[in-house]
DNA sequence: TTAGGTGCAAAACCTTTGCCATCCC
DNA sequence: GGGATGGCAAAGGTTTTGCACCTAA
């Protein structure tokens, strides 16, 4: 993606490991709260601030994507394959869709309106299984 | 879009008339607090909390769009037409983008993963024209 | 007349930040 | 050792809400 995105973290610290760790082993898409309770079961004394610091970092840095459609709070996925994002308009709740990206039209896009294009997302908005 | 979105303003105010106005006559997406300074020049006494109840009614009457990544504030679009848009990562500006929309692919993806979908938003994000 | 809408201000909510102690390289 | 990082709490920014008054229908 960007090459300024190396380096931007310096240090291996057992709390962004267990942030980390928590993003890559869900695929709920989930927000900073719910992170600091998961990461506060193995870490009960970090704290919410440490957890948005990192967060930030980890995003800078490319390992982590924020997500600010649906609901007021950003919600994190550590899944940083390409792919699209479905949310319940009713239940709010966001899940993956395994649609594939096409870079192509990045490269159109780009070119029709005179811009550098890096990525795009695609968003789905509907009723889940649950809801519909 | 949805049935259940007709008939949810009662009345017709001057509040919620200057600010639909200003969000059609405009194609900057603008935050609450713009909107919020551009009415108070024609309603001085306007209250913020006014244009937030008012974004939200006609949010939810399907006349604007609230738009969310790119920056903290939510961002809100007067042009329902089908359109998707453009976010500087650098000066954070967003812009449309005229591209058609593909309806053919809810269906798909709909049925694919059995779920109702009403929509998708198409978001291309990278430099524009002053920041390339 | 009266339910819905507004203005105002306080509260709620999410996120960032300053400060100092601590930890990693 | 020294700069990066974390814990804590306070501050900051955005959005929502309670309440009394107002107004469109």
């Amino acid at each position: 993606m960007n090459k300024s995105n190396v380096n931007i973290i310096a240090r291996k610290t057992k709390q962004r490991e267990a942030i980390l760790k928590v993003l890559k082993t869900t695929d709920s898409h989930p927000t900073a709260q719910w992170v600091y309770e998961q990461v506060r079961r193995e870490l009960p004394h970090i704290s919410l601030g440490t957890v948005y610091r990192d967060l930030k970092l980890l995003k800078q840095s490319g390992e982590i994507e924020e997500l600010k459609f649906c609901s007021s709070q950003s919600r994190f996925d550590g899944n940083t394959g390409k792919h699209s994002h479905f949310c319940c308009l009713k239940c709010n709740s966001v899940f993956d869709i395994q649609e594939p990206v096409d870079d192509a039209l990045d490269k159109r896009v780009a070119k029709e309106n005179h811009i550098d294009i890096h990525y795009h997302r695609l968003e789905f908005f509907g009723l889940c299984r649950n809801c519909r």
